[in-house]
This record gives structure tokens, C-alpha cells and sequence, in this order.
DNA sequence: GGTCAAGGAGACCGATCGGTCTACAAAAAT
DNA sequence: ATTTTTGTAGACCGATCGGTCTCCTTGACC
């Protein structure tokens, strides 16, 4: 069975829109290598700004599976769930489907004052951060908020440095530079 | 005196390729900010294209200013320096005319598999490591390549962040991690 | 003062953009 | 079996794209 047009569209667009770019990718070629009628686009999604907005939502959905199922699911302490979200960039970064963060991208090719992507990019950034900071309190962590800012620091630079090297790898770097945060911060609790 | 046709170009390209996104900006917005003919920028440039390999030489000579004038300039020891990095990068964001690094919104706006703009960004940060490692070197650090790797990462992480969150302060928290990686490869050592 | 290159103003080109619409086939619902 | 929905194929629209070209002005140089 294949799947129906509307998800076809959503995986189509998102493939596309990250590998070679939003502006970049017509929608004459979404609906060329997704099989569908060009009708059915706007039938579904009214404008290529809202299917945009479709795969804005299906990567949120991805990072709140990964929090809400995939790291419960390790049975592993606070610390080591943290590292564990490196280990899922890592699968990420290797699945072959890998051309970036649609978010990053997205604010990088548009304007950056006075813009709605931008907005949803900070909404984003913003549950990311609420998910990492309850795991940070939980592994017991002096300056939470510093290590949870730090943490998402890292993450980012780890995805777009996978992005530009097209290496999977730097996600172990990422989870390294992940364990020097916590580390350093639990130090300074002891001590 | 007001600068040649040349260097408005290069400018008014360079803010409004980052600050609007390359695809977005089209030769006529750039022309008309830059107060200059369509015919100068195709005398000038021969093309869009070269006009933004030009914004990629220009802002990977700001990068080569911080490390041999800037960074020597401190004398501080090698540590010190490779933390002002992160002043630098503070005072980039504040500049006003912050809206992320070139190289990295270039790629993710364009295609990444085959594409010419990857291969630059690549050899943009092939160089920077080089820079960045023998600062890592002469500080001391054990593992000096896994410790040069992490701070390119927090760095990239800090570009992104700041250009999503257009929050200067977010240097901040790339330094404090930079300081982590480093005193912790430090003490790597000394054990 | 005459010459000539540099640059501004803007018409113009084919291609492509996002988006709409009509015509028709397949399938689902009744 | 008939109606209604869903989807396809593709013509078509105005706008904009990057790029070329002509015409004209300006200012530096001899």
C-alpha cells in the first residue's frame, strides 16, 4: 500500500526542503518526485508556506518522541539519558536523511528582523530547552540553567556541524562536550 | 568620500545575504540598497554567484584578522586566548549587523550533496581548525585534536544560537563551555 | 577642449516562481 | 447503479528571477 498523498507531500517536502534548500525547491518538484497532483498540494496544504509549516511540525514531533518515549524508554539516570540524546543525533546524522535541522535551516534563508520563522524556530528552541532542563535538575546539577544553555549550545553545534561535514560522528564529540558540562557543573556541587 | 562601487556591493551583498537569506535576495534589492547600476555588479562580479564568493572571502578574512592580530594582540597566555575568542564572537553578535555566519547559512540553503558552496564552507573550517589547534596545542591540552573538534563544535553551536535567538550573551555560555572542554582536557593531564 | 573609460538608468530577455483553474478518471459512498 | 468525492494532468496567470544590452552622463587625463 502506498501511503496517501498528504504524507507523501510531508515527506517529500521535508526531504527537499532540507537537503536542498526552502527557497530552493520549487513546488513543481515536490509534487514531481512526491507523484502528486499540483491541485492536491493546495487542496492539503493551501501554500507551500503552510506545508512548511507541516514539516516544522512532523521535527518537533520528532524531538518530542525521542524526549517523551526514546530516552524514558533507556531506563537510564538523568546523565545518562542526557548522553543518550547524542546517541539518538548520532542515528540521526547516520539515517541517510540527514541535511540538517529544518528549523536552523529555515531562519538561516530567511530574514532574520520582523519574520514569522523565526518566531517558530524560538518556540522550538524554547520546549527543547524545558525538556533538557528537567533532565539536567533531575542528575542533581548546581546551575541548572547554565548547564541546560550550555547543553543546547552544543546540540546545535553538533547538527550544523553534521550538516556542513556530513560526518555522523561529531555527535560523539557533541556527547563528549556533553559530558564535560555535567561533569564539571556535579564537580562543583561536591566541592 | 563615499567607497568605491566595488565595496558597496560587497557590503550591502553581505549584510542582506545574511540577513535575508542568498536566495531571497534578488541582484535588484542589492543594487538598489547599494545605490549602484545592475550593469557595475556584473562588471564587478560577473554574477550573483561571484558576488557571494566574494562575501565568503570577506568574512573569512574577519576570522583570520581575530586569529593573527586580535588573538596575539591580548597577550594573554594560550587558554586566555582561545577564550577572548568568545569575546570576539560577543562582539561580532553585537555589531547589529549580526545575522549568522555566511558560510553556514549558505549551506544550509543550498544543496548539500555535489553542491560547490559545502566544499567551501568545508575548506573555511579546515582552516579555522588549523588555527584553533595550535592554540590547543600550546595551552597544553592532552588530547588536543578531540579538544580542538569540541570547540569548533561550541563555536558553530554559539553562531547558531545567537543568529536564532539574536542574543549576543549566548558567547557567554559558548566561553564558560569552552572553559569546561579545556580544564577538563587539562586535568586529563595533570592525572 | 577633446577623448575615453566608468558608471548610472532602465528597457528587455527567457526561465522559473507560487498559485489558480479546467477537464477528466478513479474510487468511495449512497 | 448513480452520485459525490478525491485525485491527476496540465494549461495558464502575473510576478519575479538572474543576466544582457543600449543610451547617456560624468569626470579624469592628455
Amino acid at each position: 500500500m502506498t501511503s496517501a498523498p498528504e504524507t507523501k507531500l510531508l515527506q517529500t517536502a521535508q526531504r527537499l526542503f532540507c537537503s536542498e534548500g526552502i527557497h530552493a525547491t520549487g513546488v513543481a518538484r515536490i509534487i514531481r518526485e512526491a507523484g502528486v497532483a499540483r491541485k492536491t498540494l493546495y487542496d492539503k496544504y493551501g501554500s507551500k508556506e503552510n506545508l512548511l509549516r507541516a514539516v516544522f511540525r512532523a521535527e518537533a514531533d520528532m524531538w518530542f518522541r525521542w524526549f517523551d518515549q526514546d530516552l524514558p524508554g533507556t531506563g537510564a539516570d538523568a546523565r545518562g539519558r542526557i548522553l543518550y540524546l547524542f546517541d539518538l543525533l548520532q542515528h540521526w546524522f547516520e539515517s541517510g536523511s540527514f541535511f540538517g535541522c529544518v528549523f536552523i535551516n529555515a531562519v538561516a534563508e530567511h530574514e532574520k528582523e520582523g519574520g514569522w520563522v523565526r518566531g517558530i524556530a524560538l518556540d522550538h528552541r524554547r520546549r527543547i530547552n524545558e525538556r533538557l532542563l528537567s533532565l539536567v535538575v533531575e542528575a542533581g546539577v548546581e546551575d541548572a540553567d547554565l548547564a541546560t544553555e550550555k547543553l543546547s549550545l552544543v546540540i546545535d553545534g553538533a547538527i550544523v556541524t553534521a550538516m556542513v561535514t556530513a560526518n555522523p560522528s561529531v555527535a560523539a564529540i557533541g556527547r563528549a562536550t556533553a559530558a564535560d558540562i555535567i561533569d564539571h557543573a556535579l564537580l562543583g556541587r561536591a566541592h
